[in-house]
DNA sequence: GCGAACGTACTCGGATAAACGTTGTCCGAGTCACAATGG
DNA sequence: CCATTGTGACTCGGACAACGTTTATCCGAGTACGTTCGC
């Protein structure tokens, strides 16, 4: 998978701290991680793409939420950054081969590719149930001053 | 996702069919659905390290299956093929940076990797609920004739 | 005729290249803020 | 003093390389069978 998702999802965390109509850049969102400026970049133009953020360009432009964070699920910003495509992805080889199923319009389903995807759906079942609010809730219980701690520093940061 | 999970599941299913004592060699399993021999050999052998299939070279060698269907489940051949690491892999960035959590023995785990662990537990949890004797048993009921066919074509085709 | 040893062909197994996708980087188009200027 | 205009710097955005993983391939080590030789 992908390791801009992590990338996407601590960002989304962090941007849920800061004022709604105050923009960060992909530059203090980067340095905040120590992360490549450049490559988070493109990751966050992925998050703009899906509607997930808004971007605003020139002096004090930058990313920002584009909806409330309880609305904005863990599965919301896996699809933005690895594409809508599922892990596994049926070739239909049955089809080849001196066995192969006769009829072309065999309107049975491949069994190993539904068995697939009904573990897949699992798997985007429990992504979709979360919420990036959930992960900032939890860790502003773990943590009373963080959501201060990240405002202060996006505000006053010399990048 | 490794295309070789699909070929995997399917030459199981196939091996499924064949009598337990009777190797099938990479080749026929190859030429059956017209995969790249050498390279479905590759996959058979990751099979044959995880003790899903049993290898015997020389003249009447080949593959077959280490113990019955119904003791094999997707999850096994997925993990077998992939690879024990699970598909998101937490690098710890909330340590980088300047806003590192201070304490670097934080008992707190990662919020969103235990969010993305539950996920795959989920989408783990299914495909090792799913066994290649139930793939086989619902082929068999919709096709009852292939059993005997897929059996008679490794008897006799001519590689 | 029978048994054992030999040679042979066949199998897997791991080591070795090519192709694709991901990772990383760069510079240009567009935009807002600020400052200077004129009324 | 206030509105307007021009300038400038700052931001995202997409186009451009480098690396790593996956895909694909090949040849060698080992094995069981069939044959041949000796008794």
């Amino acid at each position: 998978m992908n390791e801009g998702v992590e990338w996407a999802m601590h960002s989304c965390v962090n941007l849920s701290w800061v004022a709604p109509e105050r923009a960060v850049t992909a530059a203090k969102l980067a340095a905040f991680y120590e992360l490549p400026t450049a490559y988070l970049n493109k990751q966050l133009q992925a998050l703009a793409r899906a509607d997930i953020l808004t971007s605003t360009p020139g002096p004090r432009g930058g990313f920002r939420l584009a909806r409330p964070a309880e609305r904005i699920t863990l599965m919301d910003v896996v699809t933005a950054i690895e594409g809508p495509d599922e892990a596994f992805r049926c070739t239909e080889i049955r089809r080849q081969g001196p066995n192969a199923d006769a009829r072309t319009d065999n309107p049975t389903p491949c069994l190993i590719d539904e068995a697939m995807r009904h573990a897949d759906l699992a798997w985007r079942r429990e992504l979709a149930a979360r919420t990036i609010a959930d992960i900032r809730d939890q860790v502003e219980a773990r943590a009373p001053g963080r959501p201060d701690q990240v405002r202060n520093w996006f505000e006053n940061a010399r990048v």
